[in-house]
DNA sequence: CTGAAAGCGCTTACAG
DNA sequence: CTGAAAGCGCTTACAG
């Protein structure tokens, strides 16, 4: 059987009220008091039922972490990130992980309740489901990954890469190259978001190359490498004149690779193909992946940091768009002359 | 502000006690009067606290999922099955993360105390931690991806492959096709454990193969890319007679395949290399990685399975192995004559 | 600076 | 089958 409170209080001969203040750092407990009873504690390893904890608190420097989609390369390093970011503010961080198919503002509700946090971070996020039911969330919030700016929430910050510029650089960079005919792996790009931002800047991008709708070959794909390979060969059975793919994820991009090279196309000499966040992955793969690189650590550091501002000094809502960086990999090359 | 059980027992004109035996499925409820609470549970869609539910309930369907170090690609798909495996058996799921570094029984022991749960399931975990301190758990465990046979604990079962014949094949494997300068890329196996497992079942096979201890040339790498990618050169630069590497898991022969490719050493005519785990990553990798499978699916089940067996028939504890399969991919051929 | 007491939202004997 | 009441382990006004 743990220890409860009252064990302590009994063992230090104090309150079960001092105790708890001594252990959350309530500024009016005598000193000695104080160190006595964190020796007892740590002696005897007692640890705080948290159901108790977040049963009755009211504040805290708790920080709620949602995580949507955790299957995701891409969102694990940002994960550790804003833990170790977040723990050198002093923040402690409670991390829920919520599949792609579940509502993450229902469960921010509902832990908000539970656990009283001061401020909320999601890792992901689906904008249109912010978009209809944030307005439920009263405390400050960030959204990491994706651009929230267009929806007017005064406790709703984000940081994210410039989805726009970001596709429109990756289509560039393969105009450059003298690419013509160009496929497009896309994820969901229907409803607002960053697949959405890079399809809109993919296009703006072939528009200024001169290459009008109709030379735009674009398919949808899920989130996965089957999903990919399966599109990456459809696309190049219905036009085998392609030179060129962008795939709107480096998890995209490897599917594709994959199927090309099944396909007997050589990578980059037969077909140019660019991918986009960065993976490490990416760098390990054989052909490296050409790719944009999303800057991990700062979207993780600014999350953190508009957070506690938003908390402490009541800072409004911003909205940091960062650069999505080029990454020359072995994946790209000058169209052949044909 | 979210509903509590007085605002449904308030509406429903039932006693609050009434609420809480409908809402846990008691048996001794009326079904008319359970079903209007239902309906009105639905209506203002009511979603009880966890906290309060935890710091009261003695028992229950819950069951602990630990899964240790998420960074994992093999882990993933487990999790994701073992989720869908409980629910199918009726229980419901707690998953709580934890990283390489946390002790997971002493995790375990707090989350009983909150959770009050009547199993666990432990994805991963480090076997001389369980060998020193599994004894504070005395409910039904079980251990998925390691061996705890050796152990002898009553309440702890458990479910793998059998590593040393894992390691085994994959030695004998690269033996008779014709390997004789094999090197060997393991993750730590100084302590019990999977990566132990495996070396030994090598070791056993280059013996059978007549490759003495003077021709085994192994480096420890850490479970990363980049860790892989250094020991893989490193190994090379100072046996450049190699023809052949083990590596105890994919993500470690994907870092060696790629650190051999800038070594401009050709896979597999000039080297092979063979990997573990069967990673979805593995058979999308080019070249395909050649490699031994963890049946997924099949660890996840028969956790489930067992735990529930352990619940409910009070069976006690078992130790299954299961046999990782082999996969042909495209980074082993045989030994060139030189 | 400290203690006694109320109460967070539930569950579960106990009584009817 | 249902309700009133105790209590889970904490935190936090309130009094001193």
């Amino acid at each position: 059987m743990l220890l409860t409170i009252k064990d302590i209080a009994r063992i230090s001969g104090c309150a079960v009220s001092t105790v708890s203040r001594a252990l959350n750092d309530h500024p009016d407990v005598n000193p000695e008091t104080k160190e006595r009873i964190c020796r007892i504690v740590k002696e005897y390893n007692y640890c705080p039922n948290r159901n108790a904890k977040f049963l009755k608190q009211s504040s805290g420097k708790n920080v709620l972490l949602i995580a949507k989609g955790n299957v995701n390369l891409f969102f694990t390093p940002i994960l550790e990130q804003l833990q170790s970011s977040a723990g050198k503010k002093g923040l402690s961080v409670t991390v829920s992980y919520i599949s792609e198919n579940d509502n993450e503002i229902t469960e921010a509700f509902r832990l908000c309740e539970e656990m009283k946090p001061i401020g909320i971070i999601f890792l992901g996020g689906n904008v249109c489901i912010f978009q209809r039911d944030f307005s439920k969330l009263t405390i400050p919030c960030v959204l990491c990954t994706a651009y929230a700016g267009k929806l007017g929430f005064e406790n709703l910050s984000s940081v994210s890469v410039n989805d726009f510029q970001g596709g429109k650089a990756a289509a560039a960079k393969l105009c450059e190259l003298g690419h013509r005919r160009i496929g497009i792996l896309s994820g969901d790009n229907k409803s607002a978001g960053p697949f959405c931002e890079r399809f809109s800047g993919i296009c703006n991008a072939l528009s200024e190359y001169g290459i009008n709708e109709a030379e735009r070959f674009t398919e949808i794909c899920e989130f996965s490498f089957r999903s990919a390979y399966e599109k990456a060969y459809k696309l190049i059975l219905e036009h085998s004149d392609l030179t060129a793919v962008i795939a709107m994820s480096d998890i995209i991009a490897i599917g594709a690779v994959r199927a090309f090279c099944d396909m007997k196309l050589k990578i980059p000499d037969d077909i140019s193909v660019i991918g986009f966040d960065g993976l490490e992955l990416a760098d390990f793969y054989t052909p490296r992946i050409t790719t944009f690189h999303q800057p991990v650590e700062k979207l993780a550091d600014i999350s953190v940091k508009m957070l506690v501002e938003m908390i402490e000094n009541n800072d409004e809502a911003s909205h940091i768009l960062l650069d999505a960086e080029y990454v020359s990999g072995e994946t790209t090359k000058e169209r052949g002359i044909l």
